[in-house]
DNA sequence: TGCCCGATTAACT
DNA sequence: GTTAATCGGGCAA
């Protein structure tokens, strides 16, 4: 239990990454929680942000794995993504939601909700509830101030439709821990694995 | 430089 | 169900 994610791990491809993902403990300065929704993108994916190539935004994405993409969404929110696979392959998961279970009254805090199921469930909320900008970009996730931790049972995943996009919305690539109650929506036509 | 748009959220009707 | 908030990237001129 608690066996920490080194950067190997995240030197595979997203689609393998993205599900065994969910289940693990996300920490931030030692706030945070269970990964309970991720997606993956890929650079020959027309939704992903490196489909253009590489520039200032999303050059951590064209980087080394094991690394956080840190973005700013709709001028509004920070969105936390993990790098994967090799460098120059620009490919990441998008966490998009955490059941909360460390650091709840700082969650509470910064978010201005007490409701647990508001706090995490949506990227642009678990990043304000962790305390993620964008001067995190770029960093480690396997030393402070990140830690992340695999799931100590084995867990069941649902996967469906990535959800907040306009391009290739058809692609199965959202993965979620099934049954959870913290997902940012529900899943829609879900299947099992 | 100007313009449009987005891997979102909250607050409306 | 709809829409404002708010800003950097990307592209046209």
């Amino acid at each position: 239990m608690t066996a920490r994610l080194h950067r190997d791990f995240f030197g595979r491809s997203v689609h393998a990454v993205a599900p065994d993902l969910i289940g693990a403990t996300l920490l931030f300065r030692g706030v945070g929680g269970i990964i309970v929704e991720a997606e993956a993108y890929h650079h020959t994916d027309p939704a992903a942000h490196s489909f253009g190539g590489e520039t200032k935004r999303n050059a951590v994405m064209f980087g080394p794995p094991g690394f956080a993409y840190v973005y700013r969404s709709y001028g509004v929110h920070w969105c936390l993504n993990f790098v994967c696979e090799a460098e120059g392959s620009a490919s990441a998961v998008l966490i998009r939601a955490l059941e909360p279970t460390h650091g709840l009254a700082a969650m509470r805090r910064r978010r201005g909700v007490k409701d647990p199921r508001l706090l995490c469930s949506g990227p642009g909320r678990l990043c304000e509830a962790l305390g993620i900008i964008g001067v995190h970009n770029g960093l480690a996730l396997d030393r402070p101030p990140f830690r992340l931790e695999a799931p100590s049972d084995p867990v069941e995943i649902t996967i469906g439709p990535r959800i907040g996009i306009t391009r290739a919305m058809e692609l199965p690539w959202r993965y979620g821990l099934k049954g959870s109650r913290f997902f940012s929506k529900p899943f829609k036509g879900a299947i099992s694995e």
